[in-house]
DNA sequence: CTGATTTTAGACCTCAAGTTCAAGAATTAG
DNA sequence: CTAATTCTTGAACTTGAGGTCTAAAATCAG
């Protein structure tokens, strides 16, 4: 019993997560996130009890949003290489394609807070960890259909495939697009 | 005349660039920089004008002190290869050597501010370039020393090794010593 | 309908961030 | 020494961040 609920819960927690995006967790204010929610402050504190919890709810499901996302990417039709190539174009261009180039949520995080927050450097890592995996799924995949040498090893290139795709999202920060492609076609040259 | 500078500007500059660097422009406060550079907050206000325009200077600085001792580390004696896999290797050391993992001032900067902050991404950009410069200059002096082969694409493989490094200073924020270690050497397995 | 329970929304509070200022201290030209 | 000039500092000011609280509103069991 009692009142129902005026708003739904995981609706306001994915628009936080979009202003957090894109104004990065200090440059957003409650009154910014009742806003974007279009619900009162108040309601929200009753709701999620502080902006800190309710960041770390919007960054939780953008890591599930992300490695579902990323899952699903990969896994169409095409050998490693072409579905991890289309991969990295897609991230760079939805990124140039919005008017605010706003990176990735995670990785905004721990650069923002990883110093004086460890749970969000954890909860980071979380979503970095299992992103790895799938990079690493995708290429052992590649190797039982015979587009992915037998030599390599997976694990190696996923966590290097990672670190590449952490990089050009800085790099996305301040170089145009043609620069961006070149970084991707020379990061896979050697796969 | 009149009264004479009670600090040296540009000893207070550098002592605002640790801060900046280790806590993040917005978690910084005018009294962190006055406890830091030890001048009250008024003179710092007097000298600088604004914290936006401190963190400036202080960004000018760190691009400064960072392509200079670049520039140094990589001519030393040895290939190409050598020399950059000590250079990544020192950088992400040198990182987990101190009490926070605070990645690089340029690139958190871009990370927490490019979003809203126009003349900030363009500061990191010209960084950016003067490093990407550097690694071209140094795999074409590898390829005159006969280290690196002729057909490679010098400043294709600089913008990689830039795109790298920024990835591996976001790894540095999650990840241990082993595995940042494995990452640099896939990297430059193919050089 | 009543009472118990839960949510709402905006007024309210506290504190610190970022900046300005006033009054004084140090220096030098004349 | 005086005046002009520049620098110093703590206090004062303004604003908004982050959070609490309360009176009213909505629901449902009995």
């Amino acid at each position: 019993m009692g009142r129902p609920k005026g708003f739904e819960p995981d609706v306001a927690v994915a628009q936080a997560m979009e202003t957090f995006w894109t104004k990065g967790y200090c440059a957003t204010s409650p009154a910014d996130l009742a806003e974007a929610t279009g619900v009162a402050k108040g309601s929200l504190y009753h709701a999620f009890g502080s902006k800190r919890e309710l960041f770390a709810r919007a960054l939780d499901l953008y890591g599930r949003i992300g490695s579902g996302q990323t899952e699903e990417f990969l896994s169409r039709p095409g050998t490693a290489k072409e579905r991890i190539h289309a991969y990295l174009v897609l991230l760079v261009d939805t990124d140039l394609a919005g008017p605010v180039r706003r990176g990735c949520l995670a990785q905004n995080t721990v650069e923002e807070l990883g110093g004086r927050d460890e749970e969000a450097a954890r909860a980071v890592h979380r979503i970095e960890e299992r992103m790895i995996a799938l990079f690493a799924a995708r290429i052992e995949q590649g190797q039982r259909d015979g587009d992915v040498d037998r030599s390599v090893d997976a694990g190696a290139q996923a966590l290097l495939l990672q670190t590449t795709l952490a990089g050009l999202r800085v790099m996305t920060r301040t170089f145009e697009r043609p620069v961006l492609r070149r970084i991707i076609d020379t990061a896979l040259a050697g796969l």
